[in-house]
DNA sequence: GCACCCGAGTTGTATAGCCAACCTCGGTGC
DNA sequence: GCACCGAGGTTGGCTATACAACTCGGGTGC
């Protein structure tokens, strides 16, 4: 947008997400991704924005800020910004839960689950859900499907209030994260490590590959909104179905390269 | 820190990077690091830190920003940042380049050019660097060993005017970034798309592996602060050596899911 | 003993202003 | 034609303030 005249452009823009500078933030993507100020081009100044969008430049300076975290802007002191791409960003849903992925591409998701038990933590396990030494979990063994092809096998271990509500889901649901998130199971932060594994039985037998076939390996570890370890799983994904995209830039970046364990 | 009584703390950390904020940050990450409040402990508020530190609320805020995109803390209304984990952190130089990585390891890395060739653009490069029609690029092939163990191939390309800056530099240069940044190439931005691949006969020959092995690859667009695209690189790495690691929140993240090209 | 409510503490959002660092571009001088 | 300089425009950094939204624990009432 920031085509009118009028000062009013946010509130026009609809009552999306609550906080002002997620709205201008929308706002800005959307006339980024209709190519308004085209592949290269400059954003108007802070100050412009901040008129027309009618709020001060600290609010426009935090819509910004976001942009540049997703990649689709520069930012350097004394220059207009510059447009970088026009990469369409999902929302962190569509990041932790495979089903709102695929959704979001128009794909139809499955899932079936394969096994569910529950035993003694592993010491690994044990430091990434923060369990005492006697501590116990869930493991759900699971298949997901895009369109009906299986594309990925996802081992999740949950610590116990988390696994008994998973245990409770129907096998064959589409997505585990909705029901969780329905019993105020909230899924905030992340961590992934991606690399590389070898097909076991199980995959083999899901996915309906050879035995250690080359498969891509997230490992993943989240956490709910005051920190606490609600999840700590390893999917492995078919090659060829899906690739992983990141952004980084000199000024604060998520990415990191880690030496493989041995 | 955040032991002492006085508000000079962060004249007394030293002159590290310029900004208030980073000094900020930077210390709060060793004392994080250190254990100082514990896993999964709670940080002061904002009020304490800045009269601490000596500095405004804003400032504090801007520093644990940063702390919050690299996973370090959570930060929810209401409630005092908790700490999530102890992660180090690297630079972004110790991401785009693989040499300041091994090093900041203390891994000894080497680097040898294999081939470097002058040719039309693809279609797909062309997009990438932004480039006419008729635009050439420089393609620079290379391995990468870590304590003389062949780790990784890196095909790079380069628009003209780079490409013949790093044709200058020696074949068996550890770092190209260094060179090119005295030179006052600085990368700034990069887009890295992580996935799998087989290994084609450089790959094997270089590599040491076989014909069709798998690897675990990573394409990289990378652009200096003004957002001219510098280089457009993919890199495949021996299964085992290195993982990718990315941190992501509800609040903002730039990691992404992509249905792999066809 | 239990549910409820309220209030203190804390972070999120927004505003306003100031100065420094930096880039760009046009004009000047040679 | 070329190098240099300077003015204006623009973002980075920092401060101060105010209020809203939320968490959590302790006290109240039943």
């Amino acid at each position: 947008m920031v085509t009118g005249s009028e000062a009013d452009a946010v509130a026009g823009a609809g009552a999306g997400a609550g906080a002002l500078y997620r709205r201008v933030a929308a706002d800005l993507r959307e006339a980024i991704a209709a190519g308004e100020y085209g592949s290269g081009g400059r954003l108007p100044a802070e100050q412009a924005l901040a008129a027309h969008y009618g709020v001060s430049r600290g609010t426009i300076r935090q819509a910004l800020a976001a942009l540049r975290a997703n990649g689709l802007v520069t930012s350097r002191r004394g220059t207009r910004r510059v447009v970088l791409g026009t990469t369409r960003v999902q929302s962190f849903s569509e990041l932790v839960s495979f089903t709102s992925w695929a959704r979001s591409l128009g794909e139809e998701p499955g899932g079936r689950v394969d096994r569910i038990e529950r035993r003694p933590a592993t010491a690994y396990e044990r430091e990434q859900l923060r369990l005492p030494a006697d501590g116990e979990v869930i493991l759900v063994l699971r298949a997901r499907t895009l369109s009906g092809q299986p594309v990925m096998v996802e081992r999740s271990v949950y610590p116990l209030w988390v696994g008994e509500l998973v245990a409770r889901i129907p096998a064959d649901a589409v997505s585990h994260t909705e029901p969780l998130q329905e019993q105020g199971v909230v899924f905030a932060d992340a961590d992934h490590t991606i690399d590389l594994a070898a097909a076991d039985a199980d995959d083999a037998r899901l996915l309906g590959c050879d035995l250690a076939a080359p498969l891509l390996r997230e490992r993943r570890r989240s956490t709910d909104p005051s920190g606490a370890p609600l999840e700590c799983s390893e999917d492995r994904y078919m090659p060829g179905t899906v690739a992983f995209t990141v952004h980084n830039s000199l000024a604060g970046s998520a990415l990191t390269r880690r030496q493989a364990a041995p």
